[in-house]
DNA sequence: TTGAAAGCGATACCAG
DNA sequence: CTGGTATCGCTTTCAA
């Protein structure tokens, strides 16, 4: 049954394809009985009405195109979590572009100007030239940024200066001094700059406690947990290693954590660790962190963008830090100071939600 | 600047529509110098086809839909990494439908149906009844499965009992002959199965070893972490608990243990566990499981559907299983048998890549 | 309340 | 090689 359209169904039902159409869309004005009538069509010739015809004509494609690099990424699922049921709710279908490659960050730009692809745009750690931006405004695409600022658009993000500095002043406040940091390369394609600023508010906190800070107690690496154990690896081969350190991430803490074990590093006994992000994984591995919200950005990213579709603006909005103790940070043995002594379990966390599926 | 369609373009360069459409398609049948002139007017006008006019017309979305339950789940992340670098490179975009609670099961696939919304449908762990079959055949929107097998559909499976029956061997060739099994509540309104087909091949392998069965080593429970881990606690709590485990996923399996760690109970000294899937996390916490390739399933699902797509018929395949041995298993300490005895340390693994991002 | 017809913005066939 | 036009399937005036 090739062309079951509309016209078959006014045609069976006796009446006007326009008339059908009000059916479809719930209009008031068509008499209960002639509803009736279309309606049993429609189910006698089980009927599905186009979604791109109907796009076409009333300009909405009622999508959202949600960009993200390497989606698969614990950070960036969880921020989907959040954004996918909050588009469903809103009758919105989400269109997958996953960013690989920094090259391909224009392209899929572009390719979402194109009208009729999408209604709106949801982009997660990658923002748009100022000329895409432009472009967005003309086709009338609104877009909201999540996990990064920006003067001209809309955005959800976090204090990452001043997370990196809640890192460097808890570990501080546990009465450490010599503190390493495990974080991503600065210089890279796809503009990140997180890490960077997360290294510099920590920087800054250990500056004003008077801590020392060496330079080889600064390591940056790939993003990843392989990447995070060698430089932790590389930390701990220190003559005089770091006894807490900060990653500006999760995943790398975790490596950190990894090369602690593998060096017989007894966390948090000789060695504190604090990540960043707050996974799933860190409540499983028992990891002290910042949490940053990353559910909850995902799904007031989507509802800001709900926003923009209906009309209304989009809002930009900072997320509150906050450091979650765990069971990888403890107070310096040999200090004496104000606050209370960690836990002394490494590894798996027995009670700490965060229901892994 | 609202209108930009290619009427627009064609009065700029001083052509009829036909031919600027030539151009934008790479016809060969324009002269070179016709070919430049549109161009320019493109490139001046800064002009995008529209996506659904396209669609309308040629009666293709270049969209896919993927159908997958709770896509945030570890294994399903697994196999949406393999399919989305496929679809992208068939020229594919990738319109996700998280499915949550079973009764949207029939919403999902009736809305996919619905002509024009997709050119071919990706369906992980959910089948559609034979009705919805039927829709989507009288729509030629072709459908194929993943993670499950069917009689009219394509589909990429594997073999869940013969897997079972792997891990039961495995434990029983260590030397284990009270095995107990942490899996799934074998009635869910999603109809998922998989659990219930390892637990017979895993019942299999212990009957055929003439090992004892006994009904309290078998649990079932929600699929996740934390029930993995209450189910773990409560096998270990009995008078007569077992030596060796298999969770019937990896979820589970860690769950599973941090039971035991919580309990003090030294694995693999005096419990071995063995998990199913193996994610990306079963690496990472060094368990032994039976792997079945989640990410190549993504992959040739979306392979087999591409081909669907391109006229050759789609076909089904089943991928093969196997142990990786890893550090959750050993022989039991009182047995003499010939397999070499499992590494002792528990928890986090130092290098058996997994590379977590 | 309803039918007829004009778009929506491309593609593709048909002449020329 | 190129222009004109019918067509895709629906929504939305405009009259009646």
């Amino acid at each position: 049954m090739r062309g079951l359209t509309i016209a078959r169904v006014a045609a069976e039902a006796g009446v006007g394809v326009g008339t059908v159409s009000r059916v479809l869309n719930g209009s008031p004005s068509v008499s209960e009985d002639t509803r009736r009538r279309v309606l049993a069509a429609i189910a006698t010739l089980d009927y599905q009405p186009s979604a791109v015809a109907r796009a076409l004509s009333t300009g909405r494609t009622h999508a959202v195109g949600v960009v993200a690099p390497f989606f698969t990424q614990p950070s960036v699922i969880e921020r989907l979590r959040g954004i996918s049921p909050r588009l469903a709710a809103g009758g919105y279908q989400l269109v997958l572009f996953d960013v690989e490659r920094a090259d391909q960050t224009r392209d899929t730009f572009r390719s979402l100007t194109m009208r009729g692809r999408v209604d709106g745009v949801l982009s997660i750690s990658l923002a748009p030239t100022s000329r895409e931006t432009k472009r967005f405004e003309s086709a009338g695409t609104p877009i909201v940024l999540v996990d990064q600022e920006h003067d001209a658009l809309p955005a959800i993000s976090v204090d990452d200066v001043k997370g990196g500095r809640m890192a460097g002043s808890y570990l501080i406040g546990l009465g450490h001094r010599r503190i390493g940091f495990v974080g991503d390369e600065e210089e890279n394609p796809f503009g990140f700059a997180s890490s960077a600023r997360r290294r510099e508010g920590f920087e800054a906190a250990l500056h004003a406690a008077g801590a020392p800070l060496r330079p080889e107690w600064i390591r940056r690496g790939p993003h990843g947990r392989t990447a995070g154990r060698d430089s932790g690896a590389a930390l701990l081969a220190l003559e005089d290693r770091p006894t807490a350190v900060f990653a500006s991430s999760d995943v790398q803490a975790i490596g950190v954590l990894e090369a602690a074990r593998a060096a017989g590093v007894p966390v948090p006994g000789e060695l504190s660790v604090i990540g960043f992000d707050d996974v799933e994984a860190a409540a499983y591995a028992g990891l002290t962190t910042i949490t940053q919200s990353l559910e909850e950005s995902g799904a007031i990213g989507a509802d800001q963008l709900l926003r923009a579709l209906s009309g209304e603006p989009a809002e930009s909005r900072r997320l509150p830090l906050r450091v979650v103790e765990r069971h990888t940070t403890s107070r310096l043995a040999s200090s004496g100071g104000k606050r209370g002594t960690g836990p002394t379990n490494n590894g798996l966390a027995t009670n700490d939600g965060g229901g892994m599926q």
